[in-house]
DNA sequence: TAGTGTGAATTTCTTCACAGCG
DNA sequence: CGCTGTGAAGAAATTCACACTA
């Protein structure tokens, strides 16, 4: 009994009313994009059915996504670009910039400390950090490389709250550990190992093996069909 | 009536019995990893908790997905892992290699190629392929770089069938057209675009933005309730 | 007895379909 | 009229819970 009371106590404040399904909140940066693309081209208006065609997915999905924001469309109009997409950058926390520390500087991580996509987007790049003393005090593409004793240092002179792992497998755990310790609250895990944190930390993960075997399986599976063809049906 | 009785018979004919849907296709993988891992331990055997616990997911979860394969488990015991990881990589069309063509060899398309583990895992790198005239000819890891008007030839060559496109964002279509022209059937997505292919044809993406957008949406989301706590409900 | 395999319940996500508004 | 916003239906995915068995 008293739990139930709790529960649903909690519910109404930590405001569940509000509360952005998880499959949606991946949808938003897709938007977001979509409607960066129109307002290069200077559309004011798009409509939920265009918008759809532009993100690849179904115009229901548009709408019922968006209407978890609120109701920033116009009934027989559609939705002002410019005012939707300032409504989607507040919603995703992009009106201030997120400091990231990139740590493992091989292929991977100078790959990314060199692209600039980040910084334009609000993510730049704070600190570059590698756990190999040769590297460190180099430099890749401006930042000096730190090493991964100084994390929590680095972490607290940039405010930065996002941590991205690229570092070989093995030692992914323990940055991120680390990582965790010096305050991150946020992963991106480009290692190819399933990592451990706190509840309140989120994760998020790249795994390009992966990525090719869920293509191969699918891949595979066209094959055998199309060596053993069915043939027409209702012939 | 007609069209009942043939939607049921391709059901039927397309092996519909055995479909695993696609979010178990996607852990698949996981799995994988997590017995290679045991193996190197020299574990022999591993319950659906502990398979769970390496791979971050619920137990029921694994076992309904193993499920999809067959009945490959021992009441009271667990799975084999030998056996597991060979019918997960048989599932997986694991079992041959897929040569991998890679466009756009810029930095990250270069650390694509100079990374390793694709190989390994059964991914070998077929070919390079930019349209940059400065780097055609020369080597990234032992590849040499080829011109994109050759994505035919080197497909046909190389029997090439999973294409990673590397490239910056306005080109990424026409190399996806080009690559459908040349009979690539699986394309993995580096860009950040929504890439339109024919139906038979698989895409997956990897868009670093937007997974920092994503992790951006959480982070202000805790910091939001951090700032304002709600205190003790039960107090 | 420990742990699989799986129907059934539950939750989450997607899609439909249409009332209602500009 | 055209298009949004949204209940309701439907589909997919997850989780529960337990019969069953090596």
């Amino acid at each position: 009994m008293k739990t139930l009371t709790i529960t649903y106590y909690r519910e109404m404040v930590e405001r569940e009313e509000r509360r952005i399904p998880e499959a949606s909140v991946a949808r938003l940066p897709l938007y977001l994009r979509c409607l960066s693309t129109l307002i290069e081209t200077e559309v004011l208006t798009v409509s939920s059915v265009r918008l759809a065609e532009m993100a690849g997915v179904n115009a229901a999905k548009v709408r019922k996504d968006l209407s978890y924001l609120g109701s920033y469309g116009t009934r027989g109009v559609g939705y002002d670009v410019d005012y939707l997409r300032f409504q989607i950058r507040r919603e995703l926390g992009l009106t201030r910039d997120w400091p990231v520390v990139v740590v493992g500087l091989g292929n991977l991580g100078q790959a990314l400390a060199n692209y600039g996509g980040f910084g334009d987007r609000g993510f730049p790049v704070a600190a570059l950090i590698d756990a190999d003393t040769t590297k460190v005090g180099t430099r890749v593409h401006g930042h000096v490389i730190r090493h991964i004793d100084e994390l929590d240092e680095v972490v607290e002179a940039t405010s930065a709250s996002i941590g991205i792992i690229a570092t070989p497998a093995p030692v992914a755990q323990s940055v991120a550990d680390r990582m965790v310790d010096a305050g991150i609250r946020s992963i991106l895990n480009f290692a190819p190992v399933v990592l451990a944190v706190p509840d309140d930390v989120s994760i998020r993960k790249v795994d390009l093996a992966l990525e090719l075997q869920i293509l191969s399986f699918y891949q595979e599976r066209d094959d055998l069909s199309t060596v053993a063809p069915l043939g027409e049906v209702g012939g």
